[in-house]
DNA sequence: CTGTTAGCGCATTCAG
DNA sequence: CTGAATGCGCTAACAG
């Protein structure tokens, strides 16, 4: 079956391919009413369809963007980027989507790849470990947003939760309830990750604001197959926390796991939030309090900043942060006892 | 900032643009030391990267395949994604997902996108509302591979689980826990989805074989906005089920939560087997018993038998219909009580 | 071993 | 209102 082309269309409807060009771009004004008839007609007939290749390489854009996620097993990684093709969606761009998996090289792989497939712009949630190409990047101008991380030196618009705001409101729950020895545990902090420090940082500030005391032991910060012997060391100290920020759904996921094979109860022996809305917070038994981030317009805004600076109307050179609120969303998983805490 | 070519590259390296496409093709046997070393040394200054839209042009191939998801939220989606970009990747192929959100609409909007894109090939959890589509694909040969689902009459290679087999699993494991009023929950059948009607029909006939009578008001299969209520209709009937078969994670997701709001105690009250391997599967209280499909595996053959098909060494022109089988991970959400059923 | 040539399929002046 | 001509960046013969 041979690809049929404009050329075909236009010698069945007997008119020159400039002809047929115009008509796929709608410009019919300048075209008889049976001329328009013909090449539809010519178009169904031979079901030909336009060579979207050839096009972008004649006008030098592809209507595509390119998203890298650091982690797509991260719930928030998701649900942004149906955000992300929502948007696309109504730009008429499409959208290539690629994991890196946390792994600089092949973060580098596929931003290499998908310039060399001439996308319009880049979303990407930074691993951090490729300053020479995000600087390579800016310094050609190149249409870029990070998301869910910033990479400091960088100065690349960023699309950010309101991280210590996040804790804060974590730590300001417990508290309220009557909870002091507040823990926190999130994944390795060794890339420097934006959101695992802020959150962190969040949570220092907010024990300080409430004059309760910072205890090494009550923070867990590792990577994720780590995790569950790092809670059993907590949890055999003389004094172990009795409530638990867990900073993102994949710690959150090695709490529960830590919970059941120790058979913890929630609340009653271990109080927990977690930040990301888990998909079975509210089935879970308790069901679970969660901050939770505004996805779906954290998503959209890093569309937009990237529209804007494709399109060439980032009249505003410099670089612009846009921080999201956290939301809490209170359910069972913090007994509601009444509080010896501050305020 | 200007796109480099190879032409600037060639310029620079006093040599013609052929001699760098060689160079880039990796054809360095006809060439002198000197030339390449040259060719080398223009690349890195320039900070050349190839265009692959006119490569793509050229070649009339993209070494991109397409694969059209029905439905993004179900958690075998993911995972199959997940293996198909690592068999391509290994393959050096890129991929492109699309997810149809269940509606044909959308579906037919994505394939004629793709297919502009000019994708080698498709892999496509079919929603079975584009017969016309489907058909045009086979008779020009494109390449094309279902998964998860088959479409009657369209002779297309698909790669699907055995669903009898799997609903047989879970009925026999009922059965042999002294179960006998097991009733099943899918979501709507109305679209004649494969997996649904395979799996429904698998549990008909292990009830049969087992002798157990067959009840209308056991079966739940509705969207899934209905379901809920649905459930409350089967739960206030003078004989409800004491096992239920989720087939699959979405309505998991839903018996759970009819659960939780009913506040019913699993197993005792009511003993549960999911189909799809749920990601929390082993964290709820009590952890759930489910019914896993080989994705890794099921991904890998279709991304495989794609590059065979787009190879052209489709050598024998029948279509294949491959079927995996399922597994049981037993865990503790049916009683292990002694049955008073067969076997 | 290297350069010349001719398109891939389309969009875009610019004349008619 | 329509058609002829040009080139996007690259590959692939085919000559040197």
């Amino acid at each position: 079956m041979k690809k049929i082309t404009m050329l075909d269309v236009a010698k069945r409807a007997n008119v020159s391919k400039s002809t047929v060009s115009q008509y796929l771009n709608g410009r019919y004004d300048y075209m008889g009413e049976k001329t328009r008839k013909r090449i539809e007609k010519a178009i169904a007939e031979l079901n030909y369809q336009p060579n979207i290749v050839a096009r972008s390489l004649k006008q030098k854009r592809t209507s595509t963007i390119g998203v890298i996620i650091a982690n797509i097993l991260h719930s928030f990684s998701t649900e942004v980027i149906r955000a992300i093709e929502d948007i696309c969606h109504q730009h008429d761009y499409h959208v290539i989507v690629c994991n890196a998996d946390d792994e600089p090289e092949k973060e580098k792989k596929y931003i290499e790849m998908l310039k060399a497939k001439q996308v319009d712009g880049l979303i990407v949630f930074p691993t951090g470990g490729n300053l020479d190409l995000y600087q390579s990047m800016v310094s050609e101008n190149y249409p870029l947003v990070f998301i869910d991380r910033s990479v400091p030196g960088i100065a690349v618009d960023s699309v950010l939760l309101n991280n210590e705001k996040a804790a804060k409101l974590a730590v300001d729950y417990f508290v309220q309830h009557g909870y002091e020895r507040i823990g926190i545990v999130t994944t390795s902090l060794l890339r420097n990750i934006t959101p695992r420090l802020e959150r962190l940082s969040g949570y220092r500030k907010a024990l300080e604001e409430h004059g309760l005391p910072m205890k090494d032991e009550y923070i867990v910060a590792t990577q994720i197959e780590q995790i569950s012997s790092a809670l059993g060391k907590m949890f055999t100290s003389e004094s172990p926390p009795d409530a638990l920020l867990a900073a993102n759904d994949l710690a959150l996921m090695e709490v529960l796991e830590f919970v059941k094979e120790n058979q913890l109860e929630i609340p009653n022996q271990i109080a927990l939030i977690g930040i990301d809305n888990t998909a079975f917070a509210h089935i879970y038994s308790p069901t679970l309090t969660t901050i939770k981030q505004p996805t779906f317009e954290m998503g959209k805004k890093a569309a937009e900043r990237l529209f804007e600076s494709i399109e060439g109307k980032s009249t505003s050179k410099q670089t612009v942060i846009c921080r999201f609120e956290p939301e809490i969303i209170e359910r069972e998983s913090v007994k509601k006892q009444l509080g010896k805490g501050s305020d």
